[in-house]
DNA sequence: CAAATATACATAAGATTCTGATGTATATTT
DNA sequence: AAATATACATCAGAATCTTATGTATATTTG
């Protein structure tokens, strides 16, 4: 498990682009994939998602579909037209910020140069 | 230039990294380092770097020295011996975020197994 | 079969961390 | 002379997350 502090500012991002990769997705459902594939290391907690969900639906980048299992209920969310495109955009953002901090963090003979 | 809700959480392990490659350094040039290093991609903002650099000291991870140039004074930071054991901790804890990261964004032909 | 655990949603107080504004002052460039 | 750069600092407000709490059904396990 990461310091959290880290995981600050992505859950946005990864929600976006796993109902891209997955088309239609619940909210527990994502935690457990997230879970999966980062090897238990980032775990998104309950208090963290829903209230980004239902902000990401106010701001119209997914519309919600509420389904009974049993009795049940299980809320599926999937990318507007518009979302489609934010996640797009976010997730050039995230590749990019990945590859910035990778350099950042690395090339270092530099303590008087400083460009690259 | 990134939504600097990315860069969220990484400003700690910044500075860290920062003073164990340059020995010692001041807050104004921290700013223009990471400006440069960054290809002008991510700029630390005084308001943000000032109360974590007051904070590191607080916590005993780093210590100062003022220094006057002119009239116009200026304050170095450097490394405590504990200051260099969390800098390796958070960029290994980093090093391996970025990467998990990696992972989680790119392998996707996943929508039913999941595990990796 | 009762208890524990897992599934599934939701909210909310408080903490952390950042933005953007503001303030002060000296040095350099145009 | 004015604008910009250097260099520190603080603070109100915003954004985002943690931790706790709440509700309810389903499944597993001793």
């Amino acid at each position: 498990m990461y310091s959290s502090e880290l995981i600050k500012g992505t859950l946005k991002t990864i929600i976006l682009h796993l109902l891209k990769e997955n088309g239609k997705m619940y909210g527990y459902e994502m935690t457990q994939m997230v879970k999966a594939l980062s090897q238990e290391k980032i775990q998104i907690t309950e208090g963290a998602l829903y209230p980004m969900l239902h902000a990401l639906e106010a701001l119209g980048d997914v519309t919600t579909e509420t389904v009974y299992i049993g009795k049940r209920v299980r809320k599926y969310y999937s990318l507007t037209p518009q979302g489609k495109t934010t996640s797009s955009e976010k997730m050039k953002e995230l590749t990019a910020f990945l590859e910035t901090m990778g350099n950042l963090i690395k090339k270092q003979n530099n303590a008087h140069g400083y460009a690259t």
